[in-house]
DNA sequence: GACCAGGACCATT
DNA sequence: AATGGTCATGGT
């Protein structure tokens, strides 16, 4: 696949649950062990599995092979200010992707997310997918993997159990919210043909879901693309760019960013955040 | 040993 | 509406 980063888009804060293995990455999607393996030179993405596949589109959907890049960069803001950031994000974040996640994962791992490393959620993710997650079909010698466990597992956890995998204050906020979806409270399902406005409505009601890992839900499995998640790394970018390093509140920080990156706004925050954090270092009051 | 981390929530003003 | 404290744990 051309102008396809995998190391970029498994790295940068979307997703928790790929493992690093000799130039490859280990993974489970839809329940199916994967092995991803980008070739160094034009960059094609190889998948192994466990099993015989007939059909690859459950991939190529996970991985969004068949977007195209270079239309949705197009679209990225133009203005003055847009473009102390816009160029050298996309020279150093080329490739970089938005996945499409299973929802139920997506929003299970962000709830984890609060105020915690990236490199710390990744290893709640990983206790809890062993802990709780079902064993899926591994290939002869590799190690076993699970699937993210589901709601219904994870509600019939105790708080005392989840704390076990590390999260501390996080568990009662994900036992709760488990409960919800498994009891048919909150159904996920039903959030893909809603509206953006009404589908967040739905996620914040949920235990430890606020606009931010809303957002993100939104648009990581959900693929709302105008949706531009804030949190603190955007935010300090967002000041310093727009608004010369002062401070600036959450709220007014959120009513800026509507209607000002474009149809693919979520995108350009993807870029926004990662390159600040590979890349650019940003400085000013919290 | 401070300080902070892809926040949310609750009690005060 | 807008702060401030608190939550648990590990990296830097």
């Amino acid at each position: 696949m051309q102008d396809y980063d995998l190391d970029a888009t498994l790295t940068s804060g979307q997703v928790f649950g790929w493992e690093p293995r000799a130039e490859s990455w280990i993974g489970v999607v839809n329940g199916r062990w994967v092995k991803l393996t980008q070739t160094p030179r034009r960059g094609i993405i190889l998948a192994q599995t466990a099993e015989p596949q007939t059909e690859w589109s459950w991939l190529a959907d996970y991985l969004q092979a068949g977007v195209d890049l270079d239309q949705i960069l197009a679209t990225f803001p133009t203005d003055p200010q847009s473009r102390a950031w816009r160029d050298a994000a996309i020279e150093s974040c080329r490739g970089l992707r938005l996945l499409r996640q299973d929802p139920w994962e997506c929003l299970a791992s962000f709830i984890l997310s609060s105020t915690k490393q990236i490199v710390q959620i990744r290893q709640i993710v990983a206790v809890l997918r062993a802990r709780f997650g079902s064993p899926v079909v591994v290939p002869a010698g590799e190690r076993p993997a699970f699937a993210f466990p589901s709601a219904r597992r994870l509600a019939a956890a105790t708080a005392t159990e989840l704390r076990e995998c590390k999260m501390g204050f996080r568990a009662p906020y994900l036992l709760a919210t488990a409960q919800r979806i498994a009891s048919g409270q909150c159904d996920l399902a039903s959030l893909r043909q809603m509206r953006v406005a009404d589908a967040r409505a739905e996620l914040v009601k949920l235990p430890g879901v606020g606009d931010k890992i809303a957002d993100c839900v939104l648009l990581f499995a959900y693929g709302f693309r105008t949706v531009f998640p804030i949190d603190v790394w955007i935010a300090k970018a967002l000041r310093k760019y727009y608004f010369r390093g002062r401070h600036v509140r959450a709220i007014r920080l959120r009513h800026y960013v509507v209607n000002r990156f474009g149809p693919h706004a979520g995108y350009a925050q993807q870029y926004l955040f990662h390159y600040i954090r590979t890349k650019g270092r940003v400085t000013g009051d919290t």
